[in-house]
DNA sequence: TGTAATTTGGGGCTCGGGAT
DNA sequence: ATCCCGAGCCCCAAATTACA
């Protein structure tokens, strides 16, 4: 177990950003900061406990990345996940990308970040985006500062001109078969403290959602 | 100083897991 | 059967560094 001591916990992180939450929205804690920390510590303490494991046994560590970004985003937002349906990941529609480099060997990206290739109605539309009131991207990577760290930018697809601009760009690249995938990645800012998300049909910069971190005291941080 | 070697980052694609 | 998802693998091009 790793005794983890007030100094090592997300719950006491040097940098935290509140985010600013859509009045009006349900909590699920009274302080969905604290909860979200907690959260992050169990998160941190599950991948530690068992990265031993895997290292000694040559298997990768398991992560559920997915799981940890969707139930991360529901705390903070206060917005819960959708069952038991297939599409949205959140309840009002909201869609919640996850990405981790602890221990990755590759660079870690946010993989299809909107509809592609699918026989949705709205598959390769940039409709798609018209019922998605917000996108969650959840990086987690470690700092030059040797501490793990979570950060949460929050883009607003119905609104945001920037990025629908993109997504047009990306759509219109595949309607002209310059491009084949149906793979939108977008590129987080791993290991440096910068806010633009890259891709090659545009950047993004968005402000901090959340940002929490905690010192790699006992994690043998390998960028 | 020009070229070769290496590093870095972006992107396509696939795999395995999970769900409906 | 279909869809969704994130990580890994491979490839390529640009950027950077090493070296003659």
């Amino acid at each position: 177990m790793n005794d983890l001591t007030s100094e090592t916990t997300f719950a006491d992180a040097p940098s935290i950003i509140d985010p600013g939450l859509d009045p009006g929205h349900p909590r699920h804690a009274s302080n969905p900061t604290a909860a979200a920390l907690s959260l992050l510590d169990l998160h941190y303490e599950a991948f530690y406990d068992v990265e031993p494991f895997a290292s000694q046994t040559g298997h990768p560590v398991p992560m559920d990345t997915r799981g940890w970004s969707q139930i991360l985003a529901s705390v903070l937002s206060g917005i819960n996940g959708l069952a038991r349906q297939k599409g949205a990941d959140l309840a009002d529609g909201s869609d919640v990308k996850g990405a981790n480099t602890w221990k990755a060997i590759d660079t870690p990206r946010f993989n299809g970040v909107i509809k592609a290739g699918t026989k949705a109605l709205t598959s390769d539309k940039i409709e798609s985006l018209d019922v998605m009131p917000h996108l969650y991207l959840v990086l987690w990577d470690q700092t030059i500062r040797d501490t793990a760290r979570c950060r949460i930018w929050v883009v607003r697809p119905q609104h945001d001109v920037l990025f629908r601009g993109i997504c047009t760009n990306w759509y219109d690249k595949r309607t002209a078969d310059e491009i084949s995938s149906t793979n939108f990645q977008l590129h987080p800012p791993r290991r440096n403290d910068s806010n633009v998300i890259r891709n090659s049909c545009g950047n993004l910069e968005y402000p901090l959602y959340f940002c929490a971190d905690v010192p790699t005291a006992k994690a043998n941080v390998t960028a």
